[in-house]
Formats: C-alpha cells, structure tokens, sequence
DNA sequence: CTCATGCAAACTGTATGCAATTATTTCCGT
DNA sequence: ACGGAAATAATTGCATACAGTTTGCATGAG
C-alpha cells in the first residue's frame, strides 16, 4: 500500500499525538469497549501512516494505562476491575483534597479571583440545564484546583489520574440533580479557598470527588454487563 | 553495521525493557547528567540493536519523566529545577502520609506483622552503620507502606513519585546521623500503624518524608553546581 | 465425537532505508 | 576580522522489509 499523504507532510511531531488523542477519545468514549483488541495493522490503514508510529502511539497509551500491552499479543484497551476504579477514585478524591488545601493556602489573588469568575459564570449553564456547557466549565474549574496548589508533581499527578478516570466519567452529569449538586460542591469549596480555610477546601473537594464516585461506579457497573 | 546477536533471538519483548532500566540507571546514578543528549544512533550501537527499540526505550524512559522529547531533538536527560524537585518532595510525603493513614486503617494483621519485623531486623543495620543494607530495608518498609494502603492506584502514584525522586536521594544516608533518625522516625509510623491510628502515622510519614526532602536538596543543590 | 498434533495465516518485534529537519561549518560581504 | 547566509553534515521521523511468535484450523488418532 502507498501511503497517500494527505496534506503535505510537516514533520511537526505531531503525527503521533494526534494519534494518541483520537485512540485515547475512542476509548474515552466508550467507542471502543474494553478488552478489545488494538491491532497495529488497522490502526495503520485507519489512521494511514506506517505501523511505525502506531506502535509509538500504542506505547503511549500504554503509559497513560489506557491500554494494555504484553510480548508479542496485541494492545488491549485496559479492562479496570471495580476494584481498581474505586481506588482511582480514592486517589483522585484524596488528590483533589490535597489541591484544594494547598490552593486555598497558595493561591494567588488573581488565581483566587479567576476561579472565582469561572464558577459563577457556569451557574447559568446549571439553569439551562447545558450538561455538556458545564462539562467544559467543570474541567477548567478542576484544573485551576490541581494548577492553585502551585506544585507541579501533584498538579501531574491529578491530571494523569483524571484523564485514566475519564472513561468511566462519561455521563456522570445525566444523572437527575447532579448539575446542581455539584455546583453546590463547587461553591463550597470556592467559598473555604476564598477566605484561606484549606482543611474546610480540603474536605469539601474530597467530598465532591467521593460523591461523583458513587454516581460513576454504579454506571460503570450497569454498563459493563 | 551487522549487528551480531550476543545470545540467541528471544523475542521475549525484554529487549525494550532491558534498555529502559540500563538507562534509567545510567540516570538514576548519575552517569548521565541532565541535560545530556541521548541520540538514537549512539544508544543503537552502545546496546547493539537497532534504532527502532531504541526510539520505544526513549518513549517509555520520556513517560516516566526521566528524559525529555521534543520534535525533531534528541531526548536530554530531564533536568529538574529546584522548584520541580521540591514539588516531587511534597507530592511524595503528601502520599507517603496517605499511605501510612491508610495502612494504619487497613493492614491485614500479617502484614502489620510483617512491617513491624522487617523494621525490627533493620534495627541492627542501624548500628553497624551499614548504610546500603539500610537502604534495601528502607525501601522496602516504604514499599509495605504503599501496598498496605490497598488502594491500587495510590501505589502507583507512590510508587512513580518516589521512581522519579530515586536520582536526587542517592547518598542521602551518607549525611552524618541521618540513619538512626531514619530508624527512630520508622518507629513512630510503625507504633501508629499497629495501634491502627491513621492520623498519627500519617503525619509521622509526612514529616519523615519533609526530612529526607531537606537533606536531599542540599545535597541535590550541591551536586548540581 | 473428542482431543492432540501439525500446518498455515496473522501479527508482533526489529532492522534498515529514505525523506525531512536541525545543527554545524564554510564562505562571502561589509 | 566579524557577522550572516548558504551549503553540508548529523540526526530524527516514518515507511517498508523481514524474522520470529502466536493463534486458529484442519487433520488424524483414540
């Protein structure tokens, strides 16, 4: 096969990120059950570059722990045991706690005041009831959380656990109510890291991420059967 | 280049993993400093194989956050700012105190057992001042600590983090007086843990953890000069 | 009919070649 | 002599080729 590039090639490195993203969305989405396999050849032919860089990708992936990977059999997209995903969630929650603790104690005036602007601004999405708005903002209000602390290798570590967490998070908002709660949780949180309370910030995010837990992992369960 | 074979073909998929830890010991020890450039080709011939397990080596080495890559470059060794490094600290007595917080609530009654023999027989390795038999038993004790949180995911991030901290703590028990206030602060996190009081060995990991932190950076501080 | 054995197809792991990009050196103008 | 531009060398990114391993199926024995 030849290979018909489709634009002209760049050689900007991105061949394999690019890559990377649309596997790990594939997964994300559920597109893409667990336990299925990855093979390198149609991932090539899908994708229309060389096994090359599939097999870099898939390596990446593997880093993330999106998919498994063991001598000479295909990469397989990562089956979790509810096990494991509930001591995802615990790291998370006790990451997130950490995040706000240290957010409350560090963060700057401007940091304070823009996570401030973000959460109100998504309390009209929470009116309109726009799950996939506040999805967005919900992002960015976590991110600011993990980025406050002002430590990089714990902010590393929220954003990798998030993103293996992904997965089992689609959704999470369909659940009747949940728009509201959580942006209730929200407010106390930005609330204790507004006055500097890091142990309230602390337990309030802990709280939030045990809550969002238990809506997942019961959806997770019903859809695996 | 012919590229004669040492042993026969193994195709156990080792080949990788093999040059991944070489490497990584070559960081960790310091025979590579950061900011060294690791090219393809020299690595190819130094391990005798081609470039392509070499290309899968630098990507896994870039996951675990010992090299850098950027398009188009040759991977360098990760140079880590004493502010990144002071965030790795934090991000691992925060963990190590998670750990012992969820030892303490959670260890079988073998494994408290087996903690608290394992720090018992390092006790003589104390006053023999033998510093690398202390080190296998140190870390050791840590590992205990992590796996006993049971919590999958909360070893891994342990586990990784103190990976990434492993080239900034060689000789830290070389620091006069630092093996028996490593024993006595054992001590303490063991007594809490088997009383089964989590918030106790918690902040007993964590301060124990600050303290390797303040030798380490001095030391790193020096040796990076 | 069931199970073991051998063969074939499919797929992974590694080597090598070529194109693109970056680093380096050389050469020319000022 | 110095600074800058162009050529050249070095090196990365990807494609392809080949060797080795696994898997599934067919065939035959029990």
């Amino acid at each position: 096969m030849k290979l018909a590039r489709k634009r002209e090639i760049v050689r900007s490195g991105t061949t394999v990120e690019q890559m990377v993203r649309s596997i790990a969305d594939l997964i994300i989405t559920g597109a893409m059950r667990p336990g299925e396999r990855l093979d390198e050849i149609s991932l090539a032919n899908r994708f229309e570059v060389s096994r090359t860089p599939v097999r870099e990708a898939l390596g990446q992936l593997c880093a993330i722990g999106l998919v498994g990977r063991e001598p000479n059999k295909s990469a397989v997209v990562t089956t979790v045991t509810q096990q494991h995903l509930a001591s995802m969630f615990e790291a998370m929650a006790e990451l997130e706690g950490i995040c706000a603790r240290l957010s409350a104690e560090r963060m700057t005036v401007d940091e304070r005041r823009m996570l401030e602007a973000e959460h109100k601004a998504s309390a009209k999405l929470v009116h309109r009831g726009a799950e996939d708005g506040y999805e967005a903002h919900n992002t960015d209000f976590h991110t600011r959380l993990y980025r406050g602390a002002h430590s990089d290798h714990i902010t590393d570590l929220a954003m990798q656990t998030r993103a293996r967490l992904a997965p089992f998070r689609r959704a999470q908002f369909r659940i009747s109510g949940r728009l509201a709660r959580s942006y209730n949780e929200h407010d106390g949180i930005v609330a204790a890291i507004l006055r500097a309370d890091g142990l309230t910030a602390g337990q309030a995010a802990y709280a939030h991420v045990s809550i969002v837990s238990d809506a997942s992992t019961v959806f997770a369960r019903s859809g695996n059967d």
